[in-house]
DNA sequence: CAGCATCCCGTTGGATACTG
DNA sequence: CAGTATCCAACGGGATGCTG
């Protein structure tokens, strides 16, 4: 690891928001509402119970997520975004909107390419 | 992966910044100054050979470095930030920002735990 | 100087089965 | 419902040696 501390900083950032589906399951708790496991597990149809468990596990230890457990039966645990948790709101949209011109910006190049290539 | 488009955009915003070395590469060519292979070296001294060359092609593809070879002996290759890449600029700003924070916070976290225990 | 090739290992993430 | 446990594959990254 880079031993300038000034520029280590980037990484401790990272490190809390990259992780396969962690962006993802930002984005969902972003929109306010307190979700459970499995309104999660639905909203995120492609990843397996044992991921969503340590991603949110590694949120939470960050305290960018809480996690309230209803001691009731069936259980209920409910995931919501810290207020903390919301400093990375304005991170994250940045990242979606170059994340989107970058895409556009891509395929555009591609059918240039198409273009010079059928002439 | 997510195949939510509006989602997945943020992943490929990540991409181009993930990688071990590539945020300090970017913080560095930011700065710029074209530099040299081996001036690269010289600043991320614990860096393989092989990692910033995989990672300079990377961000090459990406369009957000260039790559510029002199012909001539010995070689020389000097790298640069292109037009595009310099509007990564102000996410790695706020992610640094948010490191630091966070780093801080940490810091201070651990501060108040000794002090209870102590106590 | 600026690489590429090869081999190797640890971590991340996936598949599947089981449980309070 | 909300997880754990176990096993396994893929990939990122490191070490080392060679080269135009």
């Amino acid at each position: 690891m880079q031993k300038n501390p000034a520029q280590c900083q980037f990484v401790v950032a990272l490190d809390s928001i990259v992780g396969k589906w962690k962006p993802i399951i930002l984005y969902h708790l972003l929109q306010g509402k307190p979700l459970r496991f499995n309104e999660l597990r639905r909203l995120l149809p492609d990843i397996t119970q044992r991921m969503l468990t340590l991603h949110l596990r590694e949120l939470e230890e960050e305290e960018i997520v809480k996690r309230v457990v209803y001691p009731q039966v069936p259980p209920k645990v409910e995931y919501s975004i810290t207020e903390y948790g919301k400093s990375l709101s304005p991170i994250l949209e940045s990242l979606h909107q170059w994340g989107v011109a970058h895409v556009k910006r891509k395929q555009l190049k591609m059918n240039n390419q198409e273009q010079t290539e059928t002439d």
